[in-house]
DNA sequence: ATGGTAGAAACTCTA
């Protein structure tokens, strides 16, 4: 079964790059952030039409995400267990007994603004939820934008990317904790180049300078990680015209 | 050098 997430900044927009990428990369599970559209608006049509179940968690203009799948989705839960959040941030179904939760994580602006402490926040809560689903849950898969590049070979210069938001401390030690709870970074399972970034800020031309990050993640329990069989970025979306700022990541995992 | 671009919406916010 191939898992994928990927933040398409606006599934409006990227409706075409996602049906063209579905059909050449031919994934069973997508994971989507930052949709920005109400789930009457969820583009279903187009997207049954090519084979995939939806389902969604959306809100204007901000936020959203989505499932894809073409396995079917079953139970499907959105937000939070326990964390009242206004913002449409996750969103969770099982597809052929694997629990596979959708994750938009705050972005966190700036270090010490209102909206890094949110961050902080909402990172605690998921980790406290996370913890309980993976007591649920023995295949669980958590994919999306965290928000975070967990080392500095994850970042093209951490020099001047220290103490920054998305690379900073406190950040980074939440991602840990994600790890603490036993998930581990399916990427990083497996020998990869130096130089792997999933996100390139749209300014300053900083995909043609390779100037990016790897900040979404693909974080498999144990019973899963077991499974893998590799985790790749595939650059091809973000080479296209009016690309998404971010690329998607796969995962391959041999299901019994 | 504290810029720059993109998206949604609406004369600004978020990333």
């Amino acid at each position: 079964m191939k898992i994928a997430t990927w933040n398409v900044n606006s599934l409006k927009v990227r409706l075409p790059h996602l049906l063209e990428w579905l059909d050449a990369a031919k994934p069973d599970v997508v994971c989507l952030q930052e949709t920005k559209l109400e789930d009457a608006s969820f583009p279903r049509a187009a997207i049954d039409k090519i084979g995939y179940a939806a389902c969604c968690h959306g809100q204007k203009t901000y936020n959203g995400v989505a499932i894809l799948s073409r396995l079917g989705l079953e139970d499907v839960q959105p937000g939070i267990g326990g964390y009242e959040d206004d913002h449409k941030r996750v969103l969770a179904a099982t597809v052929r007994g694997v629990r596979v939760v959708c994750a938009y994580v705050p972005n966190g602006q700036a270090v010490g603004t209102n909206k890094y402490e949110y961050k902080l926040q909402w990172l605690a809560e998921f980790a406290r939820w996370l913890g309980e689903e993976l007591g649920a849950h023995e295949k669980l898969a958590v994919l999306g934008d965290y928000n975070v590049a967990p080392a500095e070979i994850d970042v093209h210069n951490p020099k001047r990317w220290a103490g920054q938001v998305l690379f900073s401390e406190p950040e980074r030690a939440a991602f840990q904790r994600l790890l603490g709870l036993g998930l581990q970074d399916a990427f990083r399972l497996f020998p990869q180049k130096e130089r792997s970034f999933t996100w390139w800020d749209y300014r300053l031309n900083a995909f043609q300078k390779d100037m990016g990050l790897r900040i979404d993640h693909i974080l498999v329990s144990p019973a899963l990680a077991a499974r893998c069989r590799g985790c790749w970025i595939d650059l091809g979306p973000r080479r296209l015209e009016r690309p998404s700022d971010h690329a998607p990541v796969v995962a391959e995992l041999e299901l019994g």
